[in-house]
DNA sequence: ATGTTCGAAATTGTATACAATCTGACCGCA
DNA sequence: TGCGGTCAGATTGTATACAATTTCGAACAT
C-alpha cells in the first residue's frame, strides 16, 4: 500500500545539496573565513547552474556563514570579536536551558545517540581529523537542543554553532587544549541520570570555558583583506 | 571628495524591497496565513522577474514568514499550536533578559524612540488600523532589543516577533482586548529610569499576559488544505 | 618611479527560456 | 452516479542569456 518504492533515485534539491557541502567544509575548516566563493567557480565543482548556487550562498548567508556583498559576493564570514562575544552570550542564554529540558526528556535511544557522537568524536580525534572532530562537537550541542523537543529555540542554537566554528576558526588559543570531550561525556551522563540541575549547570560551565579558551582581545585578525576592514560598507 | 552625489537614484536591491512589502502585508494581516503566493503573480505586482520573487521567498521562508513546499509554491506560514507555543516559550527566555539590559544602556535618544513608538500605536488604534498596530507594536518590541545592543539575539528576537504576528492572526481571541499599551509604557518608564529587574519583569509578564490571550487549545485551525494536514511531508 | 585614467575581462544582478512536476477537468466505464 | 485514467494548462525548478558593476592592468602624464 505504500505509495513510494522507498527510496527516492535523486529528486532532490539540489540548492540544499549545495549548501550542505559548502556548510561542511566550512564547519570543518577546510574553507576559512574570508575565502572568496565565486558562484561561477561553485557552480562548476558541484555542475549546477549559478541560479542554484546563488541560492545555496543566501541561504548560507541568513544563517551567517556566509557574507554576501553587493555586486562583490559571497565570501566565508568573518566575525568580529564583538559578534564572537555575542554568539557566546547567546549560547549561555539559551544552552543550559536546553540541556536542562533535554535531561527532562531523554529516552534511552536518545543517551545511544549522544555517546556514539561522542564516540566519533573520539575516533575523529585520534585520527588526527580536528576538522571533523569540531564539527562532530558541534553536532553534539544540536543534538542535545533536538532532544530538548523544542525546535524554534533548536534552529537559533544551530545557527550559534554553526557560526561559533567560524569563532573557533578565527580566535581559537592554539594553547588550550581542544579536548571537550571529558565535559561532554559528563554532561551525557546527568541527561541520561535526568538530573536537570546538574545538565544545566554543566553545559554553562562547558560554555564558559570554551568561551574563555577563545583570544578575543581587539586586533586585526589577518592581513587578509584590507579591504573589508577598513572601507566602511553600507551594506 | 564623497564619492556619491548622496542619495542612490534606485540601484537598490530589488530582492529586499519585495521580501519587505510582503513582510509587511503579513505582519499588518492583510496576507493571512495559508495564502498561495505565486511567483508570477507577484512579480507581475512588482514588476520584477521571478527571480528576485523567489530570493524574495526564500529569504521570508529563513524566517519562517512564509512556507515553501517542493513543486508546489509558497504560502504564508501557518504554525500549528505547537510552533506557536515554541515561539513564545522562545520569547519568555530571551526578551526578559534583553528588556534588562535595555534597560541598562538606554540614551535619553532610545527613550525618545521608543515613546515616539507608542504615540504612533495610538494613533493607528484610534484610526482603527489594527493591521499598523499590531506590526508598531511588534517594532516596539524589536526596537527595545535593538537598544539591548545585542544583535545576535536581536535578530532572534526580530524572527520571533514576526512569527508571532502569524500566530495572532491566527489564535487570537477576540474576547480579550488588544490593547497592550499599557504594558508598553510601564516598560518604557522603567527602561527609561533604568530599572533592570524591573524592566525585566515587567517584559516577562507582558509577554505571558500576550500568551495567555491566545487560544493555543490543538484543533484543526482551518479547512483550508487538507493535503498539508493529512499526509506526511518530508520536505 | 609614482600616480592617474581608461578600458577590457571577469563577476554579479536580473530577465528570459526550457524542463519537470503538479492541478484539475474531461471522459469512459462499471 | 461514482470511480479512475489521461491529457492539457498552469506552476515551479533549473539553466542560459543579457545587463550592470567591479576589478585589474596597461598606457600615459607628472
Amino acid at each position: 500500500m505504500q505509495a513510494r518504492p522507498i527510496s527516492k533515485p535523486k529528486p532532490q534539491n539540489a540548492t540544499q545539496k549545495v549548501a550542505d557541502a559548502l556548510a561542511l567544509a566550512i564547519h570543518e575548516h577546510r574553507l576559512m573565513p574570508g575565502t572568496k566563493l565565486g558562484e561561477d567557480e561553485i557552480g562548476e565543482i558541484y555542475n549546477v547552474s549559478r541560479t542554484v548556487v546563488r541560492a545555496a550562498l543566501q541561504s548560507l548567508a541568513h544563517i551567517q556563514l556566509v557574507e554576501i556583498q553587493r555586486n562583490k559576493g559571497a565570501f566565508v564570514a568573518s566575525p568580529t570579536t564583538r559578534e564572537a562575544r555575542e554568539v557566546f552570550e547567546a549560547r549561555i542564554l539559551l544552552e543550559p536551558r536546553t540541556a536542562r529540558s533535554a535531561a527532562s526528556r531523554a529516552t534511552p535511544r536518545d543517551i545511544e545517540i549522544l555517546k556514539d557522537h561522542i564516540a566519533q568524536e573520539h575516533l575523529a580525534l585520534d585520527a588526527g581529523d580536528n576538522g571533523r572532530a569540531l564539527n562532530l562537537s558541534g553536532r553534539f550541542h544540536i543534538e542535545i537542543a533536538r532532544i530538548a523537543d523544542q525546535n524554534t529555540i533548536s534552529q537559533f542554537i544551530e545557527t550559534l554553532i554553526a557560526r561559533s566554528s567560524l569563532v573557533i576558526a578565527l580566535y581559537w588559543r592554539r594553547e588550550s587544549a581542544l579536548c571537550e570531550s571529558h565535559a561532554h561525556h559528563a554532561l551525557v551522563q546527568s541527561i541520561a541520570d535526568g538530573d536537570e540541575q546538574n545538565a544545566e549547570e554543566l553545559m554553562h560551565s562547558h560554555i564558559v570555558d570554551l568561551n574563555s579558551a577563545l583570544d578575543l582581545r581587539d586586533r586585526p585578525v589577518q592581513a587578509q583583506n584590507l579591504r573589508e576592514l577598513l572601507q566602511a560598507t553600507d551594506q
